[in-house]
DNA sequence: CGCGTGATTGAAACCCTTCAAGTTTAGTGG
DNA sequence: CCACTAAACTTGAAGGGTTTCAATCACGCG
């Protein structure tokens, strides 16, 4: 599972010319921490496979703050799917938190595999749902939920990545401000 | 656009006889205000098509408060996208705002619509992906927008759903209570 | 060592919720 | 078609959770 081949090819296994064609259109690049690998306002056309290290993509607001969307850590596939898919300019940016090592695959590649691949198709839109399986929890959670039960969501749901980044990015990710994390920690620290 | 098949054939016309089967496999049914078609817990089946009438998906949460997810009025298909694709057991209810007419969908109708029709996949994974782009703005307003701009923002988008439903429930979409929901209509009424 | 970034803490302000009461609107049965 | 009732909407006061602003502390890194 150290390859986005890997993962979009789990139980169809596939010969070995198509593997080494489909590998050969997959660039893998070292990116620094802080790197930029897309802005708002571009036409996305990239999927980021993260081999090792920890992406995140992120809106920033017309009052200049920063809301963090997803974390992708190693294993993990991040990138703009609207923009993707309907060619419109990205909403979001996409940078590295840790010095990481990634695959970049044009989105023509997937469209190419899924052509070829009707299993690639299903492989991939199961990965969709999935991801709008997380975007409505969290709704769900943004608009039912205190800032403590998010945060214990959080912890819940992804206790690696909570020790990688600085709280202030968690707090980013649950909506409200670092101030307000640190006093909830500081509560439930006490109260243990 | 009065049909279903008339949204994922688009652009693409069939012949007849297709046509004609696939027809068949879709269920028109009259449903009455108030009508349940599909409760949380549930495993999912179905797709829903407004052709006539407004239905609404929402969940529950733990303090007993309904959260409203969607509203789909004429010519919107209302699912549970990750009950259906993945299966597992619902988390939103779905039911008729008004009496409504509706076509039902099952999902095994679009899997062999799918199998069979190529550009079937095609224009539904981008119907996925319109949704998506909609659970990502949505994520975005509720972390970083007030109420005010939420409300502001949905009388934009929605404006014909905003004369059809009690305030009540445009309070539940946009994660207000319904007085302040009053309040903020109160001051932007008398300022204007 | 000293600087910059992140975390913590406190006080004040703000937005929204909760609770309660009163008013308007809409639906129903006579 | 009116009268009655329930539901929806409004309004106000009090309270709570979160933000904002500011000061302080902790830490890693040049």
């Amino acid at each position: 599972m150290n390859s986005i081949l890997d993962q979009l090819m789990l139980n169809f296994p596939l010969d070995k010319i198509d593997m080494e064609l489909l590998q050969s259109k997959i660039k893998t690049k070292h990116v620094a921490k802080g790197e930029i690998l897309q802005m708002k306002g571009e036409l996305s056309n990239n999927f980021y496979f993260v081999k090792q290290g920890l992406l995140r993509s992120y809106v920033i607001d017309d009052n200049g703050k920063e809301h963090i969307f997803m974390f992708a850590p190693e294993g993990w596939i991040i990138a703009d799917n609207v923009s993707n898919a309907i060619q419109v300019p990205s909403e979001l940016f996409i940078d590295a938190l840790e010095a990481s090592e990634i695959e970049i695959c044009n989105k023509h590649f997937f469209e190419e595999a899924m052509a070829q691949h009707s299993q690639v198709v299903a492989v991939s839109t199961k990965k969709l749902i999935n991801r709008m399986a997380v975007l409505q929890r969290r709704v769900i959670m943004l608009m039912s939920a205190s800032a403590m039960q998010r945060y214990e969501h959080f912890l819940e749901t992804y206790p690696n990545i909570v020790q990688r980044v600085p709280q202030k990015m968690i707090a980013s990710y649950l909506g409200i401000t670092p101030e307000a994390l640190s006093k909830i920690r500081g509560g439930m620290t006490r109260k243990k």
